[in-house]
This record gives C-alpha cells, sequence and structure tokens, in this order.
RNA sequence: GCCCCCAUCGUCUAGCGGUCUAGGACGUCGCCCUCUCACGGCGAAAACAGGGGUUCGAGUCCCCUUGGGGGCGCCA
C-alpha cells in the first residue's frame, strides 16, 4: 500500500518554524516511503484566511525544497463536506444546537469556577420537537455538533504509543456553524478519507483531536489511519514557541539569509536521536529518517543553532550551489572569491562585506607608515597569483626585519582595514595590484 | 480549575533491572596547526530534578513533589 501523507496549513498566517517541522516530517515520511504527500490548505475559515497567506505557503515551500504531489483547498470541497454531513445526520451522529456564543461562554466560565471542566452538557440533545420548533420560529438558526460516544477511544501512535481519549470529557464538537459553514474538524476527516491519507502526523497539540477524530471515521464507516503525534516545540529558555513565532516565519529567516537548507537540517533532527548535523540535500535527510528516532519530551528550539548550522553549510557549499545568490547580492568574483571567503561567514549575504573589502574603496588602516611604504615598493609588477603573498612578505621581511603577528598585522589592516578574515593568500590576488598599491599608500582604494 | 504527556551533560539524545566509575553529537574550554579569524587534528570539563518505595541490585519499575509541555472554542 502506498503511503499517503498530508501538510494541511490554514492560511491565516505565514508559516513558522512550528509549522515546518509538520511539513518536513511529513515530506521526509513521503519520500522515506515512496508515498505522496499532499499539501492541503485548510482555509475553512474565510474571515482569517488570506490570498496572501496561501501565495506565502506555496513559496516558503518552494523555498525550502519540500515539494508536494498532491494539492488540495477545504474552500473548493464543501459538497463533500455537505455528504458526510447528511450521512452523520442520517446515522444519528449529528443533532442541532441553538445556543448562542454569548450563552456557551459564560456556561464554560461558571464550570471552571465550579472547579469543573468545561464541557458541553448536551443541553440541545433534550429539546424536544416543538422547542425546536419554538426557536426555529424567533429565528434562531442551528449549530450542528457531533455527538460523541462517550468511550475510551484507543489508538496506537507511532510516537506516543497507546494512546486513550476519554470521549466523555470532551464537548460535543461543532461541525458546522450557524451561518452553514463548516469548521476544520469534519472537513479534515472527509479529506483525509477522500485523498486515502495513510499516516496523520502533526504535533502534540492534535492528540485530543484525534479521539474525535476517529469517532468521525467510524461513524462515517472509512478506515482509521495510523497517528503519529510528535512533542511540540519551545524556546531556548523553555517557554512556548507560539509567544516568539513573529520573529521565526520562514519569510524571516529568509530575509535574515538562512539557507533553506540549515532550517531543514535543524527542524528534521530536533527532538530525535540523531545528531544534528548540517545536510547539503533533502536526501540525505530522507536517509535516516525514522519516525521511531522522535523522542515524547518538547525540544528547545534556539534561533542560535540555525546560525551555527547555517554556517557550517556555507563552509562546505561549492560556488555553483551559490552562484545564482551571490549575484543577487551583487557580488562578483567568482569561484576564487567564494573560496577565499566562505570560511568567514555566517550568512551568505556577508559576503557582500567581504566583495566591497575586495572592490573598494576602502580607508586602508596604515598602523606603520614605513613598513607599508617598504612593502608597496616591493610589490611584485606581474598579475598576482596564489603564491604572490608568501613570496612578497618574504621580501618584505628580509628588507625590514619585521616577522609574525608584527609583519602580518599591519599589512592585513593596511589591505584590508580589518584585523581578521579569510586568507591574505587568497585574498591578495582578487585586491590586485593597484588596489594593494595605494592602500598602502594609504590612499582610499 | 480539570484531564493528558514529559523529565539523563548548556543543547539534542543513547540507556528498555546488573555489562553505567552513564555513551554519542552540537556547543564550551585547552593544546597543536597557523599571519588573524575560521577550518582541521588531539584532549578536557560537563548530566541521571528532589523525596519515598519495590528489589540481592534502579538512570532503568511504582508513588508523591517540583518543573516543563499540551488540551479543555461556532480556531486550526
Amino acid at each position: 500500500m502506498t503511503t499517503v501523507v498530508r501538510f494541511a496549513p490554514s492560511p491565516t498566517g505565514k508559516l513558522h518554524v512550528g509549522n515546518i517541522r509538520a511539513a518536513l516530517t511529513n515530506y521526509l515520511f513521503a519520500r522515506k516511503t515512496g508515498g505522496k504527500f499532499l499539501l492541503r490548505l485548510d482555509d475553512t475559515d474565510i474571515e482569517r484566511s488570506t490570498e496572501e497567506n496561501a501565495q506565502g505557503i506555496h513559496t516558503d515551500l518552494a523555498w525550502l525544497g519540500l515539494t508536494h504531489d498532491l494539492f488540495a483547498k477545504q474552500s473548493e470541497r464543501t459538497a463533500a463536506y455537505e455528504a458526510a454531513a447528511d450521512k452523520l445526520r442520517t446515522v444519528g451522529r449529528l443533532y442541532p444546537a441553538y445556543e448562542t456564543p454569548d450563552e456557551l461562554e459564560r456556561r464554560r466560565k461558571r464550570q471552571l469556577a465550579q472547579h469543573k471542566p468545561p464541557v458541553y452538557d448536551r443541553a440541545a440533545l433534550s429539546l424536544t420537537p416543538e422547542q425546536r420548533a419554538d426557536l426555529e420560529a424567533k429565528g434562531r438558526k442551528p449549530h450542528w455538533r457531533f455527538k460523541l460516544s462517550g468511550k475510551s477511544v484507543e489508538f496506537n501512535d507511532i510516537i506516543r504509543g497507546s494512546v486513550h481519549i476519554e470521549t466523555a470529557s470532551l464537548s460535543d464538537p461543532v461541525l458546522i456553524r450557524e451561518d452553514g459553514r463548516f469548521l476544520y474538524t469534519l472537513p479534515s476527516v472527509v479529506d483525509d478519507i477522500d485523498f486515502a491519507i495513510t499516516h496523520i502526523i502533526r504535533g502534540e497539540d492534535h492528540v485530543t483531536n484525534t479521539g474525535v477524530q476517529v469517532e468521525i471515521f467510524e461513524a462515517l464507516g472509512a478506515p482509521i489511519p495510523a497517528f503519529a503525534h510528535f512533542s511540540m516545540l519551545v524556546g531556548a529558555g523553555g517557554e512556548a514557541l507560539s509567544k516568539r513565532l513573529g520573529s521565526l516565519s520562514i519569510e524571516g529567516l529568509r530575509e535574515e539569509g538562512i539557507e533553506p537548507q540549515a532550517i531543514n537540517s535543524l527542524l528534521a533532527k530536533l527532538g530525535t536521536s540523531d545528531p544534528v548535523v548540517p545536510r547539503a540535500t533533502l536526501d540525505e535527510l530522507v536517509a535516516d529518517f525514522d519516525l521511531a528516532k522522535f523522542s515524547r519530551a518538547p525540544a528547545h528550539f534556539d534561533p542560535n543553532d540555525l546560525k551555527a548550522i547555517n554556517h557550517k553549510l556555507l563552509h562546505a557549499m561549492p560556488y555553483d550551489a551559490v552562484a545564482s545568490g551571490l549575484s543577487r547580492l551583487g557580488v562578483g568574483g567568482g569561484a576564487p572569491f567564494w573560496e577565499a571567503v566562505r570560511d568567514n561567514i555566517q550568512l551568505l549575504n556577508e559576503a557582500r562585506g567581504w566583495w566591497h573589502v575586495i572592490e573598494g574603496p576602502l580607508e586602508p588602516v596604515i598602523e606603520d607608515a614605513s613598513l607599508a611604504e617598504s612593502a608597496r615598493a616591493l610589490l611584485p609588477n606581474g598579475p598576482f597569483t596564489d603564491a604572490t603573498w608568501n613570496e612578497w612578505t618574504s621580501a618584505v621581511s628580509a628588507k625590514t626585519g619585521a616577522k609574525g603577528k608584527a609583519l602580518f598585522r599591519p599589512l592585513r589592516l593596511a589591505l584590508t582595514g580589518q584585523p581578521h578574515g579569510p586568507e591574505m593568500r587568497k585574498l591578495l590576488p582578487l585586491i590586485g595590484p593597484e588596489r594593494a598599491a595605494k592602500r598602502l599608500a594609504g590612499q582610499a582604494a
């Protein structure tokens, strides 16, 4: 049987690292098992869903390389949901209720005050036909609730093991709003059935939902997919991640200059027993993916880890992989430039700074004027090569007697304006004879 | 408030009653390499949350405490 999994974001905001962990896990599972990956937009909440957010989801996933095989939008599938709702009515599992949101809110507060769980009391179930007719006559429109069995739902979670949900302690979920629109619950199950989803892999914030969803699958006569709920991500300080989601949007990280594979590498391994190491491709992550490696405890997500991985990723990256990125930054110099600077940057856009060091104009720092002048005079005439730096500095040393730090530091400062950076052996040929001569003379170049 | 889940180095974790004076990875620190930083090589420091049980024996099983996470919507 081919596996089919899905990532089902709702386009009510930007994708963040938590979302991507879900997307990635599903993507990797699909690739690992030779299955299919469905991207489904859960856009039943039309007030909060926007086309811009939907577009952003596509952009982010494409940027990360998380391509889908199937696509669906819940807003276009209402006919299927209507049919399912009819079926639930037929089997007596969907009943009308007339409380207003305010009323329900008041009841919840009262229950909480009495130290009781805020569960719906099913008052609507005992409405007589006359009472219903009366309410309808007053213009009250019902919303529709799914009648839970009250039994314990058990399922074997691939990550969490045996899970029991007491549906008696849950409110009968509202499936259809007063205005006729569907809430997420029923569409989600209907889509999972229609797209033959075999594995539902998502965050543990959905484990309770699983109880009601399993009952809906059963009421609809559909097979129950396998479930896997991974733990949530918490911030570096242990705080819930949602508090700082704003700065952790994928769009934000992209703008910051983080490489997509840095994000994939971290998120695929965080909370698993595999070491977090930079991986240049998604295929490498697929190779050792296994749901059995996921821990049940919440994992700490530290944005600084992202930078560290990004740095290592960049260091190992061949020029071909960054060529387009560099040209977007307005950086030239080709492979020689990249190979000179890649060890010294954490973010690709920092290459711009080093490109400026080469292209100029920059104000040289002359620490030792006489040394700089001697060095300038000894500059070879021909084009600079890889060997130039060594030959030249040897000559300067022989002439002036300076060596070690006293020799190299002033030269580096004069040529680059900074006390450290990439190897001068590689930088000098890029700076070239003309700029080198001017900078050693103390002129901006 | 009620229900569920979790708890090993700073971080991610291995560990499924004796082989644990607790292993690995990342990070940190030191040394080496070296013109600087980085890379690389070698090495070091670093953890079983606390308290009770069970057992000949507990990181491993049970209970409590503490801490963290999740849930309790006409959100998803």
